[in-house]
DNA sequence: GATGAATGAGAATTCATTCAT
DNA sequence: GATGAATGAATTCTCATTCAT
């Protein structure tokens, strides 16, 4: 292999520029496209650079390699699911902590059954490139913000959610609905596949609570 | 990629039983070395027929590319992991379902605990080769039995689980192992990370059976 | 075979004319000798690159493979053979029909004399890669050049030539000179040779005019 | 090239028993089988082991190797196509010439009308072993015997045709018709084409006669 | 900063052929 | 005579990456 060794999450110039900007953009939407059409092995640097309009020499002056574009797309598509199941919620953040978890899961669900492909492909990559913690991060958070707003509202639970609680009930999650993106599950569509969802997060809590 | 399009899980031949076995199982434990030291980029087909101290012709008499020997490996990997929890469950067939749930559990950690790395490589070419539905089917069948088992003790229960309702315990419970196995994470080995992983069953049963 | 299915016949890029067309000067010089030398079983794309002092992957950024090249090669050819027949006709396009007929089958003889086992291997590769129809085409043009001609020395004939005579005359033509070839034929050098294709060309047409 | 240097020509052994018979027949169908379907390039001799139920080492037995199959079978073609040649002749044996020669090429293009892609290919690798002078046999010897009958009728030609009028008027015949068949013309099956074809024969025999 | 032609290590895969049984 | 598992040389082709312009 003939690749650099390189920190592979670091781009190699900060995009400042607009026009930087403008070509990472270029890059992400080439890759995509390509993702979608070719699948994971068709996807190759010659091929991305010639799709997204710039030459090869460019391309190499954002990213040091192809998996790092696939790793900056995957942070960029979590954290933009973050904020989208953030704004989701922020109607509903004085509600019962079962109608804020609904929310949350049945807004998770939906970003998930778009661009499936590739977010199966670039999901993948993470996780082989040793970034697979970060795929929970956006459920993580939520979770946590949610963990403190109960607490206010059952004064029961004093202690804050543990590190293993919360690796597991994030798992869980993200887990089930990955599982079903990569199966390419029917399910993924049902309003069922929803409650058991929702059921599963409110029963591990309920049981938390015992 | 150069690659025929072939049946990816159809071995080439079954020769005579014997010996063909015992070169299916030099190639397996080759692999296996391979992915240990060099991880999967380290993996190719004339690297394998090397450490299997057999010809890169005998090897594709058997498997039609190198997919092929991760996929089947991993098909041998899923029965072995299902016989032995079945094992481990055996003495708790007729003691209380919370307890079964528990050996069950201990008992699929700890083998995700061995063999780590090749696991996690053997897992994923799986998923990507579209196969990643077959990586929960141990765990289903367990579950199925588990099931069957409660309906009997907890008559309340009459309809069979459904099929979404056993989707997402299961996702659930390999998406919170496996997560644990690709992270690496310390939890994998803690008893507080089997213990969050019962209460998570548990109270998703608990939950249904309201 | 894990060839790809490409268009044998495109080139894959076309670049700054200048050096591309050297580069593709070389590979078919180095083509030519290697086919000249070991014949078509010892012509392989590396040695291709080799010969031609230009790195595999150059080559594979002209041509999609080695049947490609020969095609090329063939195309070449055929042209400049057209060409060379072309001249030789051009003092003799208002003589008598017979004495066109014997400069043109004269010259495309002694055409088919130089390169013969070039010649033979790269034929047969265009015919294998199905453009055998495109053999005939320099023949077919001066033939329709010809009997346009004809028809105004020889105002009997009115209509054009039809395209089964077309076929015919030509394939014939063309049938016997490549049959001298193939089979390494010693009349080939032959003046009588000459005499006789001529006799088949006249006799055919004076037939035709009956 | 790891092929033995043998002559290509000769059958490992002489079939003589009826088993040894049916073998060479059972390894004839299942190239041409082979042939059909996957075209050239698609044959290999495990492949034609396997199709005709005989195991590889037995193959072998038979022909040192797979183009001594083709070889073998384009023999046999060029004899059964003569024999039949022959026999459509058989009751015009005292007509006209010209009617003999019609005769002849109808047969000998409604022959080239079957199996066209096998004959195709087994025809190209004759040419490519060198035995194209071969393919010309059943037309040459047809020729000859007409040839010498015609003499018979036409006392004013003397002298027996030469090999170069020979040669030339059979090439132009195969190579008419060997043209129609690798450039699949649609003209193989029109009539128009046979009259052509005998046109061509009968305009040079009389130009001969002159 | 951008370009893109050239590079060449490396991986997959085939298939003719052998030879021990 | 027949078998067929094993062999491994040989070839194709890809694609990440560089660097002179």
């Amino acid at each position: 292999m003939p690749r650099k060794l390189q920190a592979i999450d670091s781009k190699r110039r900060t995009p400042q520029q607009v026009r930087a900007q403008a070509t990472v953009e270029l890059i992400f939407e080439a890759t995509a496209r390509i993702l979608q059409r070719g699948g994971g092995a068709g996807l190759n640097t010659n091929a991305v650079a010639e799709h997204a309009g710039i030459s090869i020499g460019t391309l190499y002056q954002y990213f040091p390699n192809k998996e790092a574009i696939m790793v900056a797309m995957t942070r960029r598509l979590l954290e933009s699911d973050r904020l989208a199941v953030m704004k989701a919620l922020s109607g509903a953040l004085d509600g019962p902590r079962a109608e804020a978890t609904r929310i949350a899961i049945n807004r998770l669900i939906n970003l998930n059954r778009t661009n499936q492909k590739v977010r199966r492909i670039i999901t993948q990559t993470h996780i082989a490139q040793g970034f697979g913690d970060e795929l929970a991060k956006p459920v993580q958070e939520i979770t946590q913000m949610l963990a403190a707003r109960t607490d206010r509202i059952l004064p029961r639970r004093t202690e804050p959610i543990s590190p293993v609680t919360l690796f597991v009930l994030t798992r869980a999650v993200v887990g089930v609905i990955r599982a079903a993106v990569h199966e390419e599950s029917p399910f993924l569509g049902a309003a069922e596949f929803e409650d058991e969802l929702v059921r599963l997060v409110d029963g591990f809590l309920a049981a938390l609570d015992q």
